[in-house]
DNA sequence: GTTTGTGAAATAGTTCACAGCA
DNA sequence: TGCTGTGAACTATTTCACAAAC
């Protein structure tokens, strides 16, 4: 146990949670590394040593009691609180984004929608009113939006980020395809499907052409 | 230039092309590994050593030329030949992603459609029409289908999986919340933008409780 | 003068292997 | 006996720093 954990060790806590809910949900009540890096496809001394930054969980000679773990895993995330998000872009993905049922049953909840186009302002999508843009800075602070996701065109998409770090957001979420910048202290992440495919057909491409 | 490229190279290269990309769009021609790398957040060192496992791209003195590596690049990623696609499960989330208009441009073609519910089948969802899970195999064989994407239940999703692999699926791109099992030679990737949340939680939180 | 390409050095991350405990 | 927790060993990746090229 110690302080400054590795990204990629954060970055793996939530597979293990998708692991051990699965186990959950599966009435098994006890796991140890090996069995939970199979199904994770994780070696299990990195579980373990991933584990190791946060505290001692485990039973020696008997393994990880899954509620137990899976409670103290979403402490550690910070996923026994419900967050609360607002999408910025309401086009076709903005709203497929707000459709999407897989946020709430994991604790994320949109409450604000932004777009800067009059057609669509004052609509309701999934319950949620769409708001003009010159409104977000006001509505994200009253509301205590912390996270955004951002859904606009590329071409407005780090205006958009602007306008969010500016706005006080920490968390942003973004699906447009660019890289964008953001101040020390503010995560951005992106979401592109394409940057995926795109290293997928290096080794498509290789397997194709190669018959050596 | 050698053998055996590490993936994560693999996996900066279409960052590099979407850098590329916005250079050339700019219409400037020339450019330094200093100026991309403060494009894209990616130390220069790095993108000079990630170019030199495929080849000497740039000239010393002057930079690369934007349009040259960037053909170069697509060459080495497999890009310069159109990729087809098929979906996998075309509930809200499936018909998003057929609706998507980013993957055009880039390469990938939607060319096929599946879905296990007799209300959707025959219908047309932007231009293509949705066929029967047990015309699969079949269908992927003979368009030529080398890439398909996965946007059924996480309940059927490892079974569909299993379907596109026995298929001569070789690249898979799962949005289902599951860590998908495949054999070796196969690409599985998934898509979880609630991945993504659950470790942006662990600094947001981090940044709320102490005021350390 | 400028910037690449690249070994060598430094850092980060993973896996081993086993003491320690149930 | 079985499995965790963890330093130590190993491997991978990044960064440095500079000769070579223009």
């Amino acid at each position: 146990m110690q302080r400054q954990i590795p990204e990629v060790v954060v970055s793996r806590l939530p597979m293990y949670i998708r692991g051990l809910t699965e186990l959950y949900q599966g009435g098994i009540a006890l796991v140890n590394s090996g069995d939970l890096g199979a199904r994770l496809g994780i070696a299990p001394a990195q579980i373990r040593k991933d584990l190791s930054y946060f505290g001692k969980f485990g039973r020696r000679g008997r393994g990880y009691n899954v509620a137990l773990l899976l409670g103290e895993l979403s402490q550690i995330l910070g996923l026994d609180r419900q967050w609360l998000m607002a999408v910025v872009g309401v086009g076709r993905l903005g709203r497929a984004i707000m459709d999407y049922k897989g946020f709430a049953p994991r604790g994320f909840k949109i409450v604000a929608a932004f777009d800067r186009d009059r057609k669509v302002i004052g609509r309701k999508v999934s319950d949620v009113e769409i708001q003009d843009m010159s409104e977000l800075e006001a509505t994200v602070k009253e509301k205590n939006v912390n996270i955004a996701i951002v859904a606009v065109p590329s071409s407005e998409a780090q205006e958009v980020i602007d306008l969010l770090v500016q706005s006080g957001v920490r968390s942003i979420l973004n699906y447009a395809p660019i890289c964008g910048k953001v101040p020390p202290g503010v995560r951005l992440e992106g979401i592109d499907p394409v940057l995926a495919l795109q290293s997928m057909t290096y080794y498509l491409a290789r397997s194709c052409d190669d018959l050596s």
